[in-house]
DNA sequence: GACGTGACTAAGCGCTTGCTTAGCATCTTT
DNA sequence: AAAGATGCTAAGCAAGCGCTTAGTCACGTC
C-alpha cells in the first residue's frame, strides 16, 4: 500500500533515488498544508530528516520541487483523462468513466491536487508553460467528449466550453476540500460526482441510473 | 461605477476611511495575485502609494488586513445566499437564485473571492473560526433549499450533503478560473451556472427553460 | 504664537529566508 | 592502499521580511 501523494505522482512507479523522493513527498506535504511562499526549504529537509544543505544535492532550488511536482501531477491527470476517453464505449460511458477518476485523483490525492492547481502562479515561467499547455490538452479531452455526445443526441447543454469548465471544475474543486476525514470515500464521491455530471450534461435519464 | 473588489466587499456600502480603503483594495489586489505569503507590507503600501510605515497607522499587522478581507467577504457571502433563500418562490426558484448571484458574485469579485477561499490557512486562529462558522450557515442554507426541494419532489439526489458540496463548490471555484478577459460576462455565466446546477439536482425539466 | 493632534515618512532593527561554502565520513575504483 | 566520487552536515552569507522608532508637516484650538 503506497501513500496517497505517491500514488497521485506516480501510478506506474518513479525513477528518482529514495532520498529524492523523500524529500519531494516532504515537499507535497508542507506546500499542500502550508502553502508554497510559507514552506522554509528547512521545512521540507526536517521533514524528510535532513539538514537544510541536503536538499541542495538532490534539487537544484526550491523552485525546482515545485516545478517537478506541479509537472509529474499535471501529466498523470492527462493520462487519466485520456484513459477514460479511450475506454468508454460511447460519450456517456466515456465521461461517466472520466468524471469518476478524474474525482477520484482529486480526492485520493488531495494534497498533490492542492499544489498542481493553486500553484501555478509560483511556478518558473517556462514549467508553468509546460504545464498550462498540459491544462489544455485536459480541457479539450473534456471538451471533445462533451461534442462528441452532444453531436450523438446524447448530451444537451446550451454552451459546450461552460460545461466543460463545470466538469473539471467541480473535479479541481474536490482537491480543496476533501479529507482524509471526509465521510465519502474517494471511490463513494466519484460515483455520485459522475452521476451529477452526467445529469448536468442532459443526458438521458435512463443511463444515469440512481 | 465601482471597481468589482469594492462591490464584492461592501454591497452597502463600507464604514472605512478613504486611506484605509485604498491600502484595503490594494492588499486585495496583491494577495489575489501572488497571495498572501507572497505579498510583502511593502507591495500593498507602494500600491495604495504610501510609505510602508503608514500602513501601520491604519491597521496593526499584515494579518489584519487579510483578516478584514475575509471576514467581510465571508459576510457579503453568507447575505447574498441568505437573500436568495428569502425570495425564490419554491426551491427551484430559490436554488436557481442563489445558484446565479453566488455565480456572479464569485466571478465579478473573483480576486476577493480567492482570497476568501484560499487563504483560510493563513488567518490568525480566531479570525479563522469566526469565518468557518460564516462557511458553514452558507452550506447550511444551501443545504436546506436541496433538502425542501428533495421534500416537495423537485429535485432527485442521491445524498443531499454532496449535491450541496456539488453546487457551492462549483460557484467557489469560478473565482479560481474566471478573469476580466473571460468571454462570459458574470451575469451570462450565472444564468448558464443555475441552469446546470438546476439539472445536476434533478429538478424537472421543465421547470428549468434552455 | 505656543501647543496638541493626526497622517505621514526615512531609517533601520532583529530575524528569517533561499542558498553556498568548506569539510567529513563512507563507498568504489584502480 | 591511494584516489576519487558520493551523500551528507555545520556554519554562515546576503537579501528581504514584518514591524518599530523617531521625527516631520499641516492643521485646528486656546
Amino acid at each position: 500500500m503506497t501513500d496517497p501523494a505517491t500514488a497521485a505522482l506516480w501510478p506506474g512507479g518513479g525513477e528518482r533515488t529514495e532520498t529524492a523522493r523523500r524529500l519531494l513527498l516532504a515537499a507535497v506535504d508542507s506546500f499542500a498544508r502550508r502553502g508554497y511562499h510559507a514552506t522554509t526549504t528547512r521545512d521540507i529537509a526536517t521533514a524528510a530528516g535532513m539538514s537544510p544543505a541536503a536538499l541542495y544535492i538532490h534539487y537544484p532550488s526550491k523552485a525546482a520541487l515545485l516545478a517537478e511536482i506541479s509537472r509529474t501531477g499535471h501529466r498523470a491527470t492527462l493520462e487519466l483523462v485520456e484513459r477514460a476517453e479511450a475506454a468508454g464505449a460511447d460519450p456517456v460511458e466515456r465521461m461517466r468513466a472520466l468524471a469518476e477518476s478524474f474525482t477520484v485523483w482529486h480526492a485520493r490525492g488531495h494534497t498533490v491536487g492542492r499544489i498542481v492547481n493553486n500553484e501555478l502562479h509560483a511556478l518558473p515561467e517556462e514549467d508553468f508553460a509546460a504545464v498550462a499547455e498540459l491544462r489544455i490538452r485536459i480541457e479539450e479531452t473534456v471538451l471533445r467528449i462533451i461534442a462528441d455526445g452532444a453531436a450523438a443526441g446524447l448530451f444537451r447543454v446550451p454552451d459546450q466550453r461552460t460545461a466543460a469548465r463545470a466538469v473539471t471544475s467541480l473535479g479541481i474543486d474536490v482537491s480543496r476540500w476533501y479529507t482524509e476525514r471526509s465521510s465519502e470515500s474517494p471511490e463513494e464521491l466519484g460515483r455520485r460526482y459522475g452521476q451529477l455530471v452526467l445529469r448536468m450534461l442532459g443526458a438521458p435519464d435512463g443511463r444515469i441510473g440512481d
